[in-house]
DNA sequence: TTAAAAATAGGAATTATTCTCACTCTTGAC
DNA sequence: GTCAAGAGTGAGAATAATTCCTATTTTTAA
């Protein structure tokens, strides 16, 4: 583990805005002026390889990346495309069943409308 | 209704292979030679909009356009990247009741090793 | 039929991401 | 220690997917 993949790994632990590739690279680059944008990538695709680190596809935006450490599904506002973390235990199981596949993943992201968004919307 | 955005709606009806923006553009000229590749994109936005279309974003490649006559899923091959079809019924009800939240959609996508691939990797 | 509005073709521009490569760090055998 | 091999980096070029721009064409509706 090289000092620059401890450090994004870091920061994507230290976050809580699930932050896109050039947030990371910015706060890092903070830290090590030296870092390159092209180090944090190559970093971010082997920390996701190595399940230590989540990415996030969003549409029409950057992906964003998350800390695995408990597992959860994503909400995403329409309104302001912050993203939320929601715990849903036993997915994985009734996808399973229900699909009747071998499935070795899942991604599953979900859309709603965030109180402040839903406030904005009324007025 | 543009002639055009007709066409690629069509195009995507007939078609059974989940098609990228570059494959509808591909047929769209065949049949239609004077249409641009923006069109077909501004059409399939639309399209999705308007929710005639759906729109499967798939990891490290371009996203693929599918029809909406019936709900299903989406599940990708790891080895081929293929995407076939499942229907799962019941699963918005199962979502909305296991986060508490109003979820206005969710986009689940699966991921599996097809027969095909799981035989290849064997050998 | 004619003016305004909407959509198109074609290509340039943008965005996110990956690739290339010269250089710099380890690291381990001697 | 030191030297060679391999891994990883920084900087920027390259690529891929998609969006934007603009002059022109098509459609609409008065």
């Amino acid at each position: 583990m090289t000092k620059q993949r401890k450090l994004i790994k870091e920061i994507i632990y230290a976050s809580c805005i699930h932050p896109t590739a050039e947030e990371i690279f910015v706060e890092a680059k903070r830290i090590m002026p030296s870092i390159a944008f092209g180090t944090v990538y190559r970093n971010l695709s082997l920390l996701v390889e190595s399940g230590e680190v989540r990415k996030i596809e969003v549409p029409d935006g950057p992906s964003r990346y998350d800390k695995t450490l408990k597992p959860h599904e994503h909400l995403i506002c329409e309104g302001c495309q912050r993203v939320t973390d929601v715990k849903m235990d036993g997915l994985f199981e009734v996808l399973n069943e229900k699909t009747g596949y071998k499935i070795t993943g899942y991604k599953l992201t979900m859309y709603y409308l965030c109180p402040k968004c839903r406030k904005n919307k009324k007025n």
